[in-house]
RNA sequence: CGGGGAGUAGCGCAGCCUGGUAGCGCAUCUGCUUUGGGAGCAGAGGGUCGCAGGUUCGAAUCCUGUCUCCCCGACCA
């Protein structure tokens, strides 16, 4: 993944620690806490949900591989220098994983031998380790990240490019279910290799790269878009229509065709790569000899491709293209929590009695809800919760408890209102 | 690897130029008053000034060396 934000101010960072996201143990390492890892945890969920339904495979591969599969790929020279290296007791060298995918099709080859196993696509998150250079800008660039890979195997190009396109509108679905909108904008494949790429870049002021899209991609909706991943057709179709709209960063930016976008359709902005495709065709099955039997028995060399996600690098894009100066506005499906249950005041045995009862009943119902019954000044409890930003607030004061209500707050909005306990709950439970 | 900057109280910093009693804010502790949007007042504790050497009557301050961290760039599956 390239790019990072520099120059406008990061917000993420901070506010990750300020909310208690994270804490930094050394210089490009980071210490999940409790409500950082329960974000991660609902992105990593909501990327492995929308893999599963693509027909992706999950599978585990080593975070922590032998020197010596590096020295017959080839890329050991080429990558050495800038991977983290271990040795064991046994003082035999071993590596924090760069790239995977010479790992990948590798055991394909050694357990993949015959086509009726095509096509297939594998993927894992697993935490990397790379020895940054320069580690900056809190965990969009550690020295240790989440990260999800996938790689297709098809048995011809035709194939190959319906799992991209699989791939690729997966992706749509899953950040869309993220409350993010990643616009696909193609790419150079860089040392990859091979000739169909997109990176997915999430809008915010403090992005490194500088974006062109149209706006018609704000109109699309994945989650409502007929998609059928067993449709050729229709996944080609999709794919066109993605592929027709234009949107790139400024490397690949075209001044032509972006004088064919109307006017007023013309967005432009900063960015953030939280994930990056490549369609590469047989150039490491083809040097690495991976080669499967045909139907009429001649070997035939499968066409791959491989799709990444940042997921950690995720929770800071969130952060950065949603939050205002109290703090963080999480979109409801990652939010650690949906609820957040404040009492004003701790010694008030009336509003804590019916904090409590709010409490039970959110639970019950099947509501995440983190309860704050910190004996701390009501302004420091509230200002915790902004910053924090679980998209509801509920506040509970003597002053409210005399008039029977309680404050139900909207996080995102700002809005606020009294209302009964019970047509709050109603509220969040419905 | 090139360029720049910083190491002084738990955290953030001033003091250094022009050597002479170790300072400020936040945090912590105590007391009182507060308590519906990150409290106020009064008081207290806490530092071999990154490390080593040198100059000097005297070094946080000047000189030399050294270590570490940060920033910009290069890099970015």
């Amino acid at each position: 993944m390239k790019d990072s934000p520099s120059g406008a101010e990061i917000v993420s960072h901070k506010l990750m620690l300020r909310a208690g996201l994270i804490r930094q143990t050394a210089a490009g390492i980071y210490a999940w806490l409790p409500i950082g890892f329960r974000v991660l945890q609902k992105i990593e969920q909501i990327v492995r949900e929308e893999q599963d339904l693509s027909g992706a495979q999950e599978m585990l591969m080593p975070t922590l591989q032998p020197a010596e599969l590096w020295r017959t790929s080839g890329r050991y020279d080429a990558y050495g220098p800038e991977m983290l290296r271990i040795r064991d007791r046994h003082e035999r060298e071993m590596l924090y994983g760069p790239t995977n995918e010479e790992m990948i099709t590798a055991l394909f080859r050694d357990e993949v031998k015959s086509y009726r196993e095509l096509p297939r696509t594998l993927y894992h998150i697993q935490w990397k380790f790379r020895d940054e250079v320069r580690p900056r800008f809190g965990v969009m660039r550690g020295r240790e990240f989440l990260m999800k890979d996938a790689y297709s195997f098809d048995l011809d190009e035709a194939g190959a490019r319906l799992s991209y396109y699989r791939q690729l509108l997966a992706y749509l679905r899953t950040f869309q279910r993220m409350g993010i909108r990643a616009v696909p904008m193609k790419a150079a494949s860089g040392p990859i290799g091979g000739d169909l790429s997109h990176e997915f870049i999430v809008l915010a002021p403090t992005g490194e790269s500088e974006v062109f899209y149209d706006s018609a991609f704000e109109d699309m909706d994945w989650q409502q878009s007929g998609l059928d991943y067993e449709d050729s057709q229709g996944l080609t179709s999709l794919f066109e229509q993605v592929s027709t709209t234009y949107a790139a960063t400024d490397e690949t930016h075209d001044e032509t065709r972006w004088a064919d976008v109307a006017g007023d359709r013309r967005r432009t902005g900063r960015g953030i790569e939280v994930g990056h495709i490549f369609y590469f065709g047989d150039k490491y099955s083809a040097s690495m000899g991976l080669k499967v039997s045909g139907p009429d028995g001649q070997m035939i060399t499968p066409m791959m491709g491989s799709y990444g996600v940042g997921v950690s690098r995720l929770v800071a894009a969130i952060i950065e293209a949603s939050h205002d100066e109290a703090g963080i506005i999480w979109p409801e499906s990652v939010a650690p929590w949906r609820v957040g249950l404040v009492t004003m005041r701790p010694d008030d045995a009336a509003s804590v009695a019916a904090a409590e009862d709010l409490y039970a009943n959110l639970l019950s119902a099947g509501t995440d809800v983190l309860y704050d019954d910190r004996d701390e000044r009501g302004g420091v409890k509230l200002g915790t919760m902004d910053v924090i930003g679980l998209p509801w607030q509920i506040v509970v004061g003597p002053r409210g408890i005399a008039n029977g209500t309680v404050e139900l707050k909207h996080r995102a909005t700002g809005e606020r209102q009294e209302l009964s306990p019970e047509s709050a709950l109603a509220r969040l439970t419905a």
